[in-house]
Parts: structure tokens; sequence; C-alpha cells
DNA sequence: TCGTCATGGGTGACGTGTCACCGACACAGT
DNA sequence: ACTGTGTCGGTGACACGTCACCCATGACGA
């Protein structure tokens, strides 16, 4: 092991490239789709997740937990894109103190008018550039990194998340 | 080449990951750092570009490049920066519309007590996870797609940035 | 000399994210 | 009944990021 007070120079290029490339390509296809559609990258993950659930309705909790949100941000989030008509509220019968989002028509719309031209941008400043051997190494240090860190909330007092839920999914989609 | 109106299977779970992965390991190093010492990552990163250059001191739009930041956020983060005493405006002898940021005595201490737990946190979240091909591996995809942004941005007209500057640096640092 | 345009930098408004805190409900033990 | 404690969800204040827009300076041609 290096000194573990300091990053060696290929650990800094490594760290500092990790940062920027995300940066930059989120950085553009926010902007684009934010032009095109109107839409915020948190505003297209949460359509996203709700448009793959059964019927468009999620309770709070588990469209939390599948894009791996603070709490507060998706409320505020939910609230949002409710007084723009993408989603709505529901209560939920079973838990009085539960409550469901669903996609209304115009969240329907709007998604599958974003999802092709998300789909362009992803390919033109992402995969465009990479090769078959590249993409397979970014799955390997994916399921390192995100094992890891599971494994860290797992032997600290983390508990695992309260519902079944498809996949962690952060921020843009598919 | 596959349909470009969709992502494949190893292509979906690529660009999930991708951004999943990103957003977990700066969001927990991002509080931890903010608990510990009190400065986001936009401060460190801020702190990080002027401890490195000479004098601390830097114009404003070397900053904004090194950064890789729109002109108004740095504007804004320098000001709140200032009203903590972390920095400091200077004006420009040379270019009367110009302008230096400048590193205060409390900026020093900052940065200085801040850097080792910041490192200790990127170890600790990202690189105790990875064997060193697969940090050769990052660092080839780092390269690689931002080459490509790059290339992207040079067939287009985005010009060369207006000065020499050490690197591109985004957010958080080293 | 007078427009015109590019550059360096800033301001204000507004959308977004986070923190501390609250309310309602359920369930445990006493 | 009575008080924790945990879960599900929300609110308000404040910090942060972006957009549209402004001001000042300087280069350059008519």
């Amino acid at each position: 092991m290096t000194d573990p007070a300091w990053l060696d120079e290929r650990e800094q290029r490594a760290w500092r490239g990790f940062l920027a490339v995300n940066a930059a390509v989120r950085s553009r296809i926010a902007r684009q789709l934010q032009q095109e559609t109107g839409l915020s990258s948190a505003d297209y993950a949460v359509l996203v997740s709700l448009s793959e659930a059964p019927g468009g309705r999620l309770r709070v909790f588990q469209l939390r937990v599948a894009a791996d949100w603070e709490k507060t941000r998706l409320t505020h989030q939910i609230t949002r894109m409710t007084s723009r008509g993408l989603v709505a509220r529901e209560p939920c019968v079973d838990d009085p103190r539960g409550a469901f989002v669903v996609l209304t028509e115009a969240g329907w719309d709007a998604i599958t008018g974003a999802a092709p031209l998300h789909v362009a941008h992803v390919r033109r400043w992402f995969f465009d550039a990479l090769r078959p051997e590249q993409v397979e190494a970014l799955l390997d240090l994916n399921d390192t990194v995100l094992g890891h860190l599971r494994e860290a909330d797992r032997t600290m007092g983390v508990p695992c998340p309260p519902c079944d839920v498809p996949s962690s999914c952060d921020d843009v989609l598919p």
C-alpha cells in the first residue's frame, strides 16, 4: 500500500478524471434535454422510474429507494412536478400515512417524448466514444464500487431497503 | 451498430451504474467533508485550485477554466466564500475590468486541514475497492471520453480555453 | 470619431437540494 | 393507559446552480 495520506499521480488523474468525465457528460445531456423538452435530469429520473412501475404508480418510499434519493429531495421534487401536472399524489388505502405517486397523462407524454432524445444524447456523448471492452471494464468497475459501498453499509448499521424495488438508478435514465 | 433508438441491456446497466456509482461516492464524500470541516465540495474544489496556483491567486476566468464551471456559478461561489472569509477579491492592475481571487489565511488553513480528510474519504469509498488494472481501465476510459467531448467541441464552434491553465478538474480534489 | 462586437465580470430571480424539525400512525414494553 | 421508538411523509429556511440580463473595457473597421 502506498502512503495513505495522499494520492499518487495515477490515482490523482484517475479520480479527477472520474469526476470531470461524469460532470461533463451529465451537464451536456441535462442541458440538451432541458432545452428540447423542458425536463430536468431529476424530472426525467422520476418519470422513468414511474414509467417502469406497473400502472405508473409507486409508493413514495419505493421511488426513493429506486432513485437512491434523500427523502426531502423527493418530496420537493414531487411537489414541483405535481404543480406542473406531470405526476399526481394519491392517498394509500392500506397505509393511512402512506402516499402514491402516479404518472399523469401529461407525464406519460413527457417521458415517451423525451426518452428517445435522451438515448440519443447518451449515445452521442458517451457510448459513441467507447469500445466494447471499455464498456465491459465500466460494468466491472461499477459492480466493484457499488458492492464495496453496500458492504460498508452492511457492516455498519445501515439496513437493507425497506421494500423490493427493481434496481438502483440515479439521475438520468435510461 | 445496434438500434440507435434505444440502449441494449449492457449499455443500460453500464450507463445507470456510471451515474449511480458517481452519485453515491460523491455524496458520501461530500457529506463527510461537510460535517468534518464545514466545506462543501464546491468550496473544496475552489480552495484546491487556488492552493495549486502560485501565491494562491488566480484570475477569475482561470479558475473558471480550471474547474470547468459556468461563469455565474463561480461568481456566486466566490461571493459566498468571500463573505465567509475563505477567499478575497483583488482588482487587477493590468486589466481594469479583470479581478483576482486570492486565498486568505483562513482559506489556507481550511484547505490544509481538509485535504488529508478528503484523501482518506476518496481512498475509503473509491480506491480501496479497486484493483490496479481497474484504475488503469478508468484512466483509459476518462481519456477516451474527454477526448471525444473535446473533439466534438472542436469540430463545432467552441474555441480553446482563453488561457493556459494547469488542467481540468471538476468538483472534488485531489 | 462613432458604432459594433467580443471579453471579463457581476446581479437578481428562480428552480433545485439539504438540514432541522414536525405530524400522524403503529407497535413495543411497562 | 402511557411512554418510547420506528416508519412514512411533509414543511420552511437556507445554500447552491442556472438563466437572462446588465455594465465596463478594449479592439476594429466605417
